[in-house]
DNA sequence: TATGAATGAGGATTCATTCAT
DNA sequence: TATGAATGAATCCTCATTCAT
C-alpha cells in the first residue's frame, strides 16, 4: 500500500477533467452495484454521458475498471472514515458507538459507494475475484489495527485475554451490522430504525460494559 | 416445510434415475459456486455426462435449475446438521462447541454444497435474487429458533438479559468462523489449521463463561 | 387423385386403431392450426395421449403427418361437401345460396378442420409448401368444375360470355366470403351475423340475376 | 398515418446509412418471404453484409424488425401507389384498367416486397400477428375509401344498388388477381402472360360494363 | 482525446427425431 | 406396437472490445 506502486495515483483515468471522470466513476458504482457480470459497459457510458471509446481509451477492460473502482471506493471510504473518527477517545465500547454513528453518516453521503463495496463479489472463482478478496483483505487488514490496536486495554477485567474480548466486541459489532442490514432494503427503510438501532447498539454495550470491564 | 406440499418433492428431476441426478445436481452446484451468471449451462451438462437437452427438460431455465438446487441444498444440510446435533445439552456454550464440530464434518462431507450455499447470490436485482432472500431468510427463521430458544438461561448472571448475551454469543461464533473461512482457501488449506481453531473456539467459549455466567 | 397411388389408403396411420387414430389427427389439426412452424409434435401427442416414439412410429417426420393430414382434411371436406350438395339445381346464382349455407353448415360441423385447412401454408419457401399447393390446386381443379361445369347457362343473356358471367359470380361469392371471415374471429363471434350475412348474399344474388340473367 | 407521429420515421434504423439500410431491408424482406418462423437473422446479416450484432443494435428483436418491415413495406408501397394513380378517372371500370397496368408496374419494381407482404403471417395466434393483422386492415380502411369512394355512381344503372355493384367490381378485380397469382410462380413465368392477363381484364370489364352501366 | 458503429464469440433455450426397452 | 428419456443442431440474442474517423 505504499505510495510508489499504487495503480490509482498512475492509473490513466487520474489525466481525465475531475468533473468527467466523477460522472464515469459514479455511473460505473451504480452499475457494478448489480453485481460484475451484470453490470453492462453500455449502461455506463449512457449515464456517464461519454461514448464506448473513451471509456476504454480510460480503462483497458470492464475488470480494469472494476478493479480500480474497488480500490478508489475502498480508500475513499477510509480516508474520509478515518478524517472523522475521534482516535482519542480509548475506551473501545464508547468508539464502538462512535463508529455505529459514523457509518450512519457516511452510508447517507455515499449510499452509492456502499452499494457497490457490498455487491463487489463477482462470483468466487473468477480470476478477478481473487484480486478484490485481496483487496479486501488488505483493507482490513489495514483498519483493524488502526481501530483496535490502541484501545485501552486497561479497563478490561484483569481474568480476561484482553485481545480475545476485543475480538468478542467487533464480532458482536459487525454481527449486529450485518443482521440488520437486507440487500433488499433501501436507505429510506433504514430512516425511521434508527432510533431502534442506537437503543439496541447501547444495550449490547452495557452489557459488555457489565461483564468484561472492571 | 412440511413434507406433503414441498415443491422439491413434486419437482420433474425427482423422477429422474438416482444416480444421474445426482451427477446433474453435483455438476450444477459446483459450476454455480462460480455466482449465477459465471455459471455456464454447457459446463454443468458435459461435467454431468448429459445432454443439454434432457438438462432443459427437467429444468425448464436456467433459474429453475439455481432455485431447485439453492432449496435442495439448503433442506439437505439443514436435517443433515438436525439430525447430528445433540439438543439435550441446553448450554448455549458447550452446544457451541458442537456447533463448530458438526460445521467442520458437514463442510468435509459436503465441500460442493457449502461452497454453492454461500456464492448463491445472483446479482441483487433479479426477481429470482428475492427468492433466494427469501429462502435464506426462511433458513435463518427456522434454524436459529431451533438452535438457540430452548438454551438454559439460568446460567447467566441475573444481572443480565439473556437474549442480548446470546446475541453476542452468536455473533462471536459466526464472526469467527467468517474470520476463519476465507473463499480462497480449500479444504486442504483448513486441515492443518483445526487444532488452533478448536483451541481459539475454546478459548472465546471460557472467556464468555467467567464473563456471562453465574 | 386416382384411387392406385393414393398415399392415403395406404398410409401406416390407416393400420392404427380408430379411435386412437382420430385422437391423433384431431391434435394434430388443432396444433397445425398454429401454423406448420409453430405446431409442435410434444403437444400432438400429450393432447391425443399417446407417445411421441408411437407418433414417429405411424408418420416418420412432422411433415409427413402434416401432408398427409393436409390431403386427409380436404378429402373429407370435400366428400361431405358433395355428399350434402343439390346438384340438380342448375341455377347457379341458386346453388351458391345453397353453398353458402352448407358452408355454414360445415363449418360448425368441423371448425377444427377448417381452421388448419386455413391455416395450412408453412411459408412458401418451405419445401413441404409446394406439396401443399399442388393439394390446394388439385382441389381447386378437382372441385370448381365439379361446382360450376354443369350450370344452367341458357339462363345468361346473350349477349354476354357465359363462363365470364360464372368467374364474375364466383369471385364475389368468394371474395364476400373472405371480406367476411377474419382470422381473429372464432365461431361464436360469427354466430349473430348469419342473419346479415344471408341478407347480403341475397342482394348479390339479386343484383347478379338483374344484369346476368335474360 | 400522418408523419409527425409516424413511429418508422422515428425507428433507430434510420439513423443508418442509406445504403446499408436498403441492403438491411431488403435481405430482410427476403428472408421473410419465407414466413417470419422460417426467417432465420443469420441469413439477413449474411445477405446484408453486416454482423449479427448490427442487426440487434437496430431492432432489439427479430420481431420488432419484422413489425417495423411490414408497416414499412406498406406504406412504401401505398404512397408510391397513390402517387401515380390518376384519380381524375372517375369510371370505375376504367379505374380498374389502371390500376391493373399499375400492379404489373409495382410488382416488377419491388417484387421483394410483394413477395414479403404476401407472405407475412407469422402464425396466428402470436400477439405480433394481431399487430400485423391490424396494420392490413389499417391499409384496407384506407386504401378503399380512397380508391372506390368517389367513383361516378351515375354510369350505373338505376335499378341496382351501386355500392353492391362497386363490390361485385372489387370481387372480381381482386378475384382474377388471386387466381392468376400463384406463389409458386416467379416474376419471368408472368412476363408471357402480360397480354392475356390484359385482353382477359377488358372482358371483364366489358362484360360489367354491359351488365352494370346504363 | 473522442466518437459510436461494427464485430462475433458466447450462451440459453427449443424441438424434431432416435432408440433401448 | 408402445414408451418417453435422450440427443444436439439450430436459433435468437448479448455485450466486451475494436477501430476508422
Amino acid at each position: 500500500m505504499n505510495t510508489k506502486d499504487n495503480p490509482m495515483e498512475e492509473h490513466k483515468i487520474m489525466s481525465m477533467d475531475a468533473d468527467k471522470r466523477d460522472r464515469v466513476l459514479n455511473a460505473a458504482m451504480k452499475e457494478f452495484a448489480k453485481g460484475y457480470k451484470n453490470a453492462v459497459t453500455d449502461a455506463i457510458v449512457r449515464e456517464a454521458g461519454i461514448s464506448k471509446g473513451l471509456l476504454f481509451h480510460y480503462f483497458s477492460t470492464k475488470k480494469d475498471l472494476f478493479l480500480f473502482l474497488h480500490e478508489y471506493a475502498l480508500k475513499m471510504l477510509i480516508s474520509e472514515f478515518f478524517s472523522l473518527i475521534n482516535l482519542k477517545q480509548r475506551d473501545i465500547l464508547e468508539r464502538w458507538r462512535q463508529i455505529v454513528l459514523l457509518k450512519i453518516d457516511l452510508v447517507h453521503k455515499y449510499p452509492a459507494i456502499f452499494a457497490f463495496v457490498n455487491a463487489a463479489y463477482m462470483g468466487e472463482n473468477d480470476d478477478a475475484a481473487v484480486e478484490i478478496n485481496e483487496q479486501k483483505a488488505t483493507f482490513s487488514d489495514d483498519v483493524y489495527p488502526r481501530l483496535f490496536n490502541d484501545v485501552d486495554t486497561s479497563l478490561f477485567r484483569d481474568d480476561i485475554d484482553p485481545q480475545k474480548a476485543i475480538d468478542v466486541i467487533v464480532f458482536t459489532m459487525e454481527g449486529y451490522a450485518a443482521r440488520e442490514a437486507s440487500p433488499n432494503k433501501t436507505l429510506e427503510d433504514y430512516e425511521p430504525e434508527y432510533e431502534r438501532f442506537l437503543r439496541e447498539v447501547d444495550e449490547y454495550i452495557h452489557l459488555l460494559q457489565r461483564c468484561f470491564y472492571k
